[in-house]
DNA sequence: ACAAAAGTGTTACCCTTACACCCATGT
DNA sequence: ACATGGGTGTAAGGGTAACACTTTTGT
């Protein structure tokens, strides 16, 4: 016989007192790109319907941004990960009711507000890994979103709208795609984030012309037509490209 | 004879453990733009030769956007201010240095993340005020900034980096400006803003397509030269233009 | 044969940049 | 007269968008 959620919290109540600092959590949109899709890696907690975004507390002994990568891998057990923080969010009654019926001391009743960041991961190498207060971790594509806690879904959205501003500004391709990729990849992956069609040739040029790809002597073999040819990303110009953002409106 | 800082924070520590969070700071960087100069409201703790950005602590019982609300306007006599917050900061020793040879068991002693949002006002509605654990506090103008306690410089860059990147999506014309101000007043304003010359010609010809000024029939009476024409602007189209941005790069 | 991939051409249009010119007007 | 403001002209260059054509290649 499992225990339960309650029980689990309750038990580890006291412990969260002595090594996590009160009322702030870390929640992470962990973005990963497989054939064609968005994923957010999303975790369910033990008797709950509803899913939630992997998260965790900072502890007294940490800095912030080192909270955050070991949410992160606690939940997908690879470090250097990209990680943006893009808002934090803090409504008195963000978390009201789901701990309604827990005893009052609990730990994880107070109020807290969420210090989110996004990561970008690459999705063959992340295991997603379930821990002790959760029955399932898994991928799941943007498009096919079920009902979150709290105000997850509001934190999720807010990270595609940062996702989306960023694409000019931060290495998002580097970091969803695999070491090598084909244009159709990269371009799909560019539509999916703009939430648009683009038009092939010109996405052709427009990224040559970057000068951030290097085009490798390999293709993609197994596809059911011509195999495409493979492209990595020339490291040095993307970062530099970076810099400035790839347009400037002024 | 006055009482000392370290008087007053003893004296109130008690109150602050009952009615504000722990660990939670709310700094604000508060802009203004007055005759040609991006300016920001510092203030001086008592006793001490640093300035530091106007902040507080967000009360148990309150939102985390009332509480930048709050602390904006114990400061500056003013509400319904443009608020964005730009990011928190956490790193675990960033307030360890200023608070040695205070007690441990003080409040303000306790290590703090900084929710750290901008405020855009406007320069003459704003009166600035000192408070108990202040002996100054005034407008700063950003090229004269003198040096700041713990890592209130940094917070302040990154300040005006993100007031920069919103130059496109945030009303920041708007409320940086009077109600009335000239074409040549708007264009220092971005030259300020973005640290960059711009051709006169061709702002006033960007500006007008935008189609968010309203050209009043009125004159900037008392200056030297030829009075220059009032707009204000339309604040409709203004809010509809930035809706999706003054210029996209996808 | 078919379908996807790769690369290029074309055209119209718009925006940016940099200068330059004109006029108006307050001191 | 002079300095500032207001408004427009213009030419070069570059980016964008939409479409189309060609060639290559794996099944």
């Amino acid at each position: 016989m499992t225990i339960s959620l309650k029980e689990l919290l309750e038990k580890t109540s006291s412990y969260h007192y002595e090594i996590y600092l009160a009322s702030i959590s870390i929640d992470c949109v962990i973005f990963s790109f497989d054939t064609n899709s968005l994923k957010v890696l999303l975790v369910r907690l033990k008797g709950s319907k509803e899913w939630a975004l992997p998260g965790g507390y900072l502890k007294k002994e940490e800095d912030l941004n080192e909270g955050a990568e070991r949410v992160l891998k606690e939940r997908t057990s690879v470090s250097n990960v990209y990680l943006h923080q893009f808002e934090t969010f803090g409504e008195k009654n963000r978390s009201q009711h789901f701990f309604e019926g827990y005893p009052d001391d609990l730990w994880q009743k107070q109020r807290y507000i969420s210090i989110s960041y996004y990561a970008l991961t690459n999705y063959a190498k992340v295991i997603p890994k379930i821990d002790d207060i959760s029955d399932a971790c898994k991928w799941i594509s943007i498009d096919e979103l079920p009902a979150l806690m709290m105000d997850h879904s509001k934190i999720l959205e807010k990270a595609l709208k940062a996702l989306r501003r960023g694409l000019n500004y931060r290495p998002i391709g580097l970091k969803l795609l695999p070491e090598k990729f084909t244009m159709p990849e990269l371009q799909k992956l560019y539509e999916i984030i703009l939430d648009k069609k683009l038009n092939r040739g010109n996405f052709y040029r427009k990224m040559i012309k970057y000068g951030i790809l290097t085009k490798l002597k390999e293709t993609r073999k197994g596809g059911a037509h011509k195999a495409p040819n493979l492209y990595t990303f020339d490291k040095e110009a993307y970062t530099d490209a970076l810099e400035n953002g790839f347009k400037e409106a002024w």
